[in-house]
RNA sequence: UGGGAUGUAGCCAAGUGGUAAGGCACGGGACUUUGACUCCCGCAUGCGAAGGUUCAAAUCCUUCCAUCCCAGCCA
């Protein structure tokens, strides 16, 4: 359940006795606009109309905003279906498109011209523009914002019917040429655009604006609360304005919230574009990207999104909130979740002297230390392993307690081990770790209640599985990558993305059923990749890397 | 004297006249067959600033300061 905010502040006056909803279900809808990816902001928004509705027992309609046809494309608006149903919302069967409305926006633009609040306008863009006036000094009116409205209605009729080019006429509302707001300075809001819409094909000729289509699509859905971002808030009175003046069936209300920011990383469409169109990264879907997808594919649950929403509440203060809060969420959540493996990224071998050549032993390890429940797998054991590489140190660095010569360590679920050494190469490289093991010490246990302070994983080099494993870090490497004066195409991290060609891991991997992904231990969460894993070549992305407190 | 918003810890954020919740981060400690998880402890004499009202102010009033958004026939 949501926690309480401004907005149900507003709500609960709005439906109480006397209020502007009195009486009436809670309805919201998710509005965007099907001309590109979702990201993790409009999760947000997401969140945010789908659980206000949620926790009024009301309604939220998702709606494709596509009043711009040289925008939009079909392909963008499954790939959002998939999104939100991805996060766990549902829509049942109000799913809608602003151009379900297209001729009710005519009809009421019609209205407009007849209680002469609007007029068709013969200037061109940059007339209009020069016009408009700047953010102090006010607008001077058009030469054709009085002229008689049954001329208007003629001339909208004709815009309609394709008697003029793109461009060169529009309709705009009489409202205030030296209003303060400048939304409020007769906005276009009918233009002529001869482009095929990708739903409405060529039938229509003229499209209308975001500031007139908005409100009555909202209207017309009978929504009661349009939550929107801030950047919308001077738009309000202009909404308000549409919905007093158009016969309109019911009463929607705006309310704005700040939008999501995180550092590290870039929000904007337009940015993200970029990034994708001159192949910095690998499509909409590259891991690194705060896109759904690319969450999805890099392995975010949608439960962590929801709940790293739900944290950061609602507000309208301008927000940016850390990479590291959407990393601990995701934590918290894969912590749950996850099937515990070992795996070795930077493999050294491990070679336990004491133990037969030909011997071999299994060992079972537990799916999840803390629910038994879950299972457990074998793992086999040798004389011959893979360990990490930094897991052994030739001289100890202060409070190290992994292998070094002399020292105990616990190989995690099979025995402890006694470092013996290293062999080097001729330009002093170490090219193995040497050990002899502890016979009594069988599944790890410590005789005689001895104390091992260290447990590292490690793998079967006889059956171990190699696979590609994909390190991701931060794709930027400032923290506001669109504040820093420079291109943000160069701020990028160059080690936002490591590929590890030959991972080692434990063969049970392959059998291992774990929607969630893995974790990998000591190391992180780790998710198969959707895109090039393979039977042959098997691909893990690292969701998130483990908490780590050592500090040397 | 353009309009609209926003200021509570490093980051989010509760608080609605009764004496600054919570989470993340950070620092200590316990536990540990993952240096993970979990568990304890610490972390704003202070709420953008200055005045004022009040027994009492982050909350009310006044003035000031800072930051963000707006001049698409985009959404």
């Amino acid at each position: 359940m949501m926690a309480g905010n401004f907005i149900h502040d507003i709500i609960d006056d709005d439906i109480s006795e006397g209020g502007r909803h009195f009486g009436l279900r809670v309805h919201t809808r998710f509005p965007p606009e099907p001309n590109g990816y979702l990201h993790i902001g409009h999760a947000k928004a997401i969140y945010i109309d789908f659980g206000t509705a949620k926790k009024y027992g009301g309604l939220c309609n998702l709606r494709m905003d596509d009043t711009n046809p040289s925008k939009e494309k079909t392909t963008y608006v499954e790939a959002i279906k998939e999104d939100v149903k991805w996060l766990g919302y549902d829509w049942d069967d109000r799913f809608y498109y602003a151009s379900d409305f297209f001729e009710d926006m005519y009809l009421f633009a019609e209205e407009l011209i007849q209680k002469d609040l609007a007029f068709v306008c013969e200037q061109t863009a940059e007339e209009v523009r020069l016009s408009r006036g700047t953010l102090t000094q006010p607008g001077t009116p058009s030469p054709w914002r009085d002229r008689d409205p049954a001329e208007s209605l003629d001339l909208f009729r004709r815009m309609r019917a394709g008697e003029f080019p793109d461009g060169s006429i529009t309709l705009r509302a009489k409202i205030d040429m030296s209003s303060g707001n400048m939304n409020m300075r007769d906005p276009v809001i009918y233009r002529i655009m001869r482009a095929t819409h990708h739903r409405t094909g060529d039938d229509w000729l003229i499209y209308p604006m975001y500031d007139f289509a908005h409100p009555i699509e909202d209207a017309m859905e009978h929504i009661t609360h349009s939550l929107c971002t801030i950047e919308f808030e001077d738009h309000r009175p202009l909404y308000d304005w549409v919905i007093e003046n158009c016969s309109v069936p019911s009463n929607p209300r705006q309310i704005e919230f700040a939008p999501l920011g995180i550092n590290y990383t870039v929000m904007s469409k337009r940015k993200l574009r970029v990034m994708v169109e001159e192949g910095i990264v690998d499509g909409w879907d590259d891991p690194r990207l705060p896109t759904l997808c690319g969450m999805r594919r890099r392995g975010y649950t949608p439960e962590a999104i929801i709940k790293f929403n739900q944290r950061n509440g609602v507000s309208k203060v301008p927000s940016t909130v850390e990479f590291d809060f959407l990393e601990f969420c995701v934590r918290e959540d894969l912590n749950e979740r996850a099937t515990r493996v070992m795996g070795v990224l930077d493999p050294i071998k491990l070679t336990i002297e004491n133990y037969p050549e030909d011997m071999t032993e299994t060992f079972i390890v537990d799916n999840h230390p803390q629910y038994p429940d879950q299972g457990s797998h074998e793992i086999s054991f040798s004389r011959h392993l893979w360990i990490e590489r930094d897991d052994f140190m030739e001289e100890p660095a202060r409070k190290y307690f992994r292998l070094y010569p002399g020292n105990e360590v616990r190989l995690r679920a099979a025995y402890i081990v006694r470092c013996t050494g290293c062999k080097k190469d001729e330009d002093g490289n170490i090219t193995e770790v040497l050990a002899e093991y502890i016979p009594e010490s069988k599944g790890g246990v410590a005789p005689d209640g001895q104390k091992v302070k260290g447990t590292i994983h490690w793998v079967n080099r006889k059956d171990c599985l190699n696979a590609e494993v994909h390190l991701y870090d931060k794709l930027f490497n400032v923290e506001d990558p669109d504040s820093e004066g420079a291109e943000y195409k160069d701020l990028i991290n160059s080690e936002s993305l490591i590929v590890v060609p030959e991972a080692k891991l434990e063969s049970a991997i392959q059998e291992l059923e774990s929607p969630s992904g893995f974790q990998f231990m000591r190391l992180g969460y780790f998710k198969e990749d959707s895109k090039l894993s393979t039977p042959d070549k098997p691909v893990f992305n690292r969701v998130v890397t483990l908490r780590d407190t050592y500090k040397p």
